[in-house]
DNA sequence: GAGGACACTTAGCAAGATGCGT
DNA sequence: ACGCATCTTGCTAAGTGTCCTC
């Protein structure tokens, strides 16, 4: 470990040499002995995955102020040779990086209802502010241009509207018999909020009316005959202890209940739960058997499977009385949907990745710990009987309903609206409409970065090159952790220097780094990319001099950056660049594979798309669109466990598709012989044997067209999670652009819960759109 | 400018619900 | 109608980014 460090300035002009403290390296020193442990344990045990061979990380990090160099001789004379290699980039990607399978369909809660329910909320006078002066702050094309006209007659219309649902709900009663007519209805009445005008400076809502949380189940303890045992001999845990217990009884299947840290936090956990008794004499958790607690919970799983219809039935009843008494609140006039209104129960923290809390109690939310947020004039939610909420207040600059502090990182945590509400959805359209600004000017933002690698100044390359990757890779943008409490996993800005390797030269590319790092949620980033020499002569410059655990953009953090980014586009930072160049390339890539030439694709010999005119193919087109999205994914890094039953399930696919084979040679050789037939009697009925013989052909053969399309997509989608960019990074816009434009209904591409979510987008993009 | 509190978005997993072939 | 595969939904962890204080 070097510690010859003297300078500080911040010029790229001198001598490398580091500055840093005695005393920091000395704490890094120790810290990392410390540590060691830990990550061979991370080792054996992604190893025991099998997913990764990712290398030792360690877990600190400091900052060092250093004199540098500049040594990039360099000179560029890249033009427009950028938007090549970002394609060529993007295709590469695709090639290399994992194949996938079919879409997740990720989501959120269920449909929402209009109607307020019998026992109709409480609603004030001043409540009925329907009309919302316009946000001036940003976006000037967040609102379609009619809208501003004609919007006071639509306020107006809809507050009409609303009456009239008003005195519908009245004579609504028990009339479960049209209730489809009534889902149809609803349908028709959804209000279309994005044709309103928005709230100013931060006001998210004028009236909030809701119900509060939904608590755990109190905790049911054990029957007699379900025994603890501890070094052989039964033991009878109190109540508190044994509820801890049952936490680790319930996962002993679950591989991390071998894992040393995970029973280190839960057994220190624990003795805090126990009597002074039980402290005393449960010492070693290796002595615990949890087994008969296991086998106990186990077999009331399966009760639960076995149960009866009806039993069935009346859960799901009581879980429905549950969502419509509190799953939905008032706010501003209309009944939203709210998305978790259950508090989370107690259990043990099981974090992502190589946790250090994992194993550690998470304790149980009362309603001494929660605050209520809600309009002063609203009904308050009450809470249970013979208990107080910590806190009732009225801040309608926020959008959560309830709130609590979680106890193993301390975190709050929040019950807010779902995402078919306006307060999210407008949120949401916000998002995309920022991106869309980008678009606008990201040439100039991307000329002024490469101007920026040529810097003086250490801290504007470092910032360039970190805004490079951001851009180029999608990178997350890498927030400052606090060490010990997370997982080590990094983003762009907090990249350490053991993250990435350069080659000169390998495999015929100049230029090259290889990323290998963990993202968020402990998601392993892996791909080499071929950068442009500048980049690469700057990433020399920044690794000289440094050791593995520092910080590859010392001088940088998403602070700076995302100031730097605010000055060259108002409410631009870094996240902005995910979402831009994810739907930029969703719709690239949609005008790419769905016009029909580019499908003729080789390498992934699927007969769907190099046959027949695209139009008459929706099945193929669906294939286009998810690979576009696929695209997408795989540059976000979305990943997935494969899934368990992949193997097989391909399996069962193939098997479908060679019996569809033989069964299409078999119609084909038929038809055959029914031609010679034919040619031989040459009467009417043969001739029409034939027609029959040739659709029927036809028909297994578009049959077979299909499963093979599913193949092919399912194969690729492995390990690709398409959800995740679906959900978050695509404006909706472009893919119901996309259906309009190929007559592809919506709903091949959005399931229910999604067409929710962007209700505004599907009610208001025409097949022209342009992100 | 560092550090913490806070609000809100993004993320993968797994349980539960649905659908499909037999 | 049943059993399995797939899809949907719930869950909650883990990010980003802003604002405030010192």
């Amino acid at each position: 470990m070097s510690g010859d460090h003297s300078h500080n300035e911040d010029q790229v002009d001198g001598g490398s040499r580091f500055s840093d403290s005695h005393k920091h390296h000395k704490d890094k020193f120790k810290k990392e002995h410390k540590q060691k442990d830990l990550r061979k344990e991370k080792e054996r045990d992604k190893s025991k995955h099998g997913n990764s061979d990712h290398k030792d990380f360690s877990d600190k990090k400091h900052k060092d102020k250093e004199k540098m160099k500049h040594k990039d001789g360099s000179t560029d004379k890249y033009k427009d040779k950028y938007k090549e290699k970002r394609k060529e980039e993007k295709i590469k990607s695709f090639d290399y990086k994992v194949k996938l399978e079919k879409e997740n369909g990720f989501a959120s809660p269920l449909h929402m209802k209009l109607e307020p329910d019998e026992d109709s909320y409480h609603c004030p006078k001043n409540a009925k502010t329907l009309k919302r002066e316009r946000d001036d702050d940003n976006d000037y094309e967040f609102k379609p241009k009619k809208i501003k006209t004609e919007n006071e007659k639509k306020a107006k219309k809809r507050k009409l509207d609303e009456n009239i649902k008003a005195v519908k709900t009245k004579n609504k009663k028990g009339d479960v018999a049209d209730g489809k007519k009534k889902a149809k209805k609803e349908q028709e009445e959804k209000w279309k909020w994005w044709e309103e005008e928005r709230y100013t400076d931060g006001v998210k809502w004028k009236f909030l009316e809701h119900k509060g949380p939904v608590f755990a189940p109190p905790y049911e303890p054990l029957p007699s005959n379900v025994k603890f045992y501890y070094d052989g001999k039964a033991f009878m845990l109190s109540a508190g202890a044994e509820e801890v217990a049952t936490f680790f009884a319930k996962m002993l299947d679950h591989e991390y209940t071998t894992k040393d840290v995970f029973r280190k936090n839960f057994f220190k956990d624990w003795r805090k739960e126990m009597t002074s008794e039980e402290k005393a004499k449960i010492t070693d958790l290796k002595k615990c058997d949890f087994s008969e607690m296991h086998q106990y919970f186990k077999a009331q799983s399966e009760a639960r499977k076995a149960m009866s219809k009806e039993e069935k039935l009346k859960i799901k009843e009581e879980n429905e009385r549950l969502l419509q008494q509190y799953g939905f609140c008032i706010m501003d006039n209309h009944k939203e949907r709210i998305a978790n209104f259950r508090i989370e129960p107690p259990g043990l923290f099981r974090g992502r990745g190589d946790h250090p809390k994992m194993g550690m109690l998470k304790r149980r939310i009362r309603p001494q710990d929660i605050i209520i947020n809600c309009s002063k004039d609203s009904k308050y939610p009450e809470p249970p009987p013979g208990t107080k909420w910590k806190e009732v207040r009225h801040d309608n600059k926020v959008t959560w309903l309830v709130s609590w502090t979680e106890n193993i990182q301390g975190s709050i945590k929040y019950i807010m609206l779902n995402p078919s509400s306006r307060i999210k959805g407008e949120k949401d359209w916000q998002k995309y409409e920022t991106a869309r600004r980008l678009k606008k000017c990201v040439d100039r933002i991307r000329n002024q970065y490469r101007e920026d690698w040529k810097s003086k100044e250490m801290r504007i390359r470092q910032r360039a090159v970190a805004l490079y990757f951001i851009d180029k890779l999608a990178l997350r943008a890498g927030n400052e952790k606090e060490e010990g409490e997370t997982a080590d996993t990094v983003g762009c800005c907090s990249l350490r220097v053991e993250h990435i390797k350069l080659y000169p030269e390998i495999d015929g590319q100049e230029y090259v780094v290889e990323f290998d790092f963990l993202g968020k949620d402990s998601i392993r980033y892996y791909n080499k990319v071929p950068v442009e020499k500048r980049v690469f002569k700057n990433l020399q410059l920044f690794m000289e001099n440094k050791e593995p655990d520092d910080d590859l953009f010392d001088r940088l953090n998403t602070s700076i950056l995302n100031k730097h980014l605010q000055e060259l586009m108002d409410g631009l930072t870094a996240k902005v660049f995910r979402t831009y160049n994810a739907s930029i390339t969703l719709q690239a890539q949609l005008k790419e594979l769905t016009s029909g030439t580019s499908l003729h694709d080789t390498t992934l010999h699927c007969r769907a798309v190099i046959k027949g005119p695209p139009e008459e193919n929706i099945p193929a087109k669906i294939l286009s669109y998810n690979r576009a999205n696929r695209a997408v994914a795989i540059l976000c890094n979305h990943q997935r466990a494969p899934p368990k039953t992949f193997e097989k399930s391909m399996q069962n696919l193939q098997t479908k598709i060679d019996a569809k084979k033989a069964q299409l040679s078999a119609a084909k050789r038929e038809l055959k012989s029914a031609k010679a037939d034919a040619k031989v009697r040459r009467d009417e009925k043969s001739k029409k044997a034939v027609e029959a013989k040739k659709k029927a052909v036809q028909r297994i053969d578009d049959q077979l067209m299909k499963l093979e399309v599913q193949a092919t997509d399912r194969e690729e989608n492995k390990q690709i999670a398409l959800g995740t960019s679906k959900l978050n990074y695509l404006d909706p816009r472009i893919s119901v652009a996309w259906c309009k434009k190929w007559g592809i209904p919506v709903e091949k591409i959005y399931n229910k819960t999604q067409r929710e979510k962007f209700a505004w987008a599907i009610d208001m993009a025409d097949d022209d759109y342009e992100f």
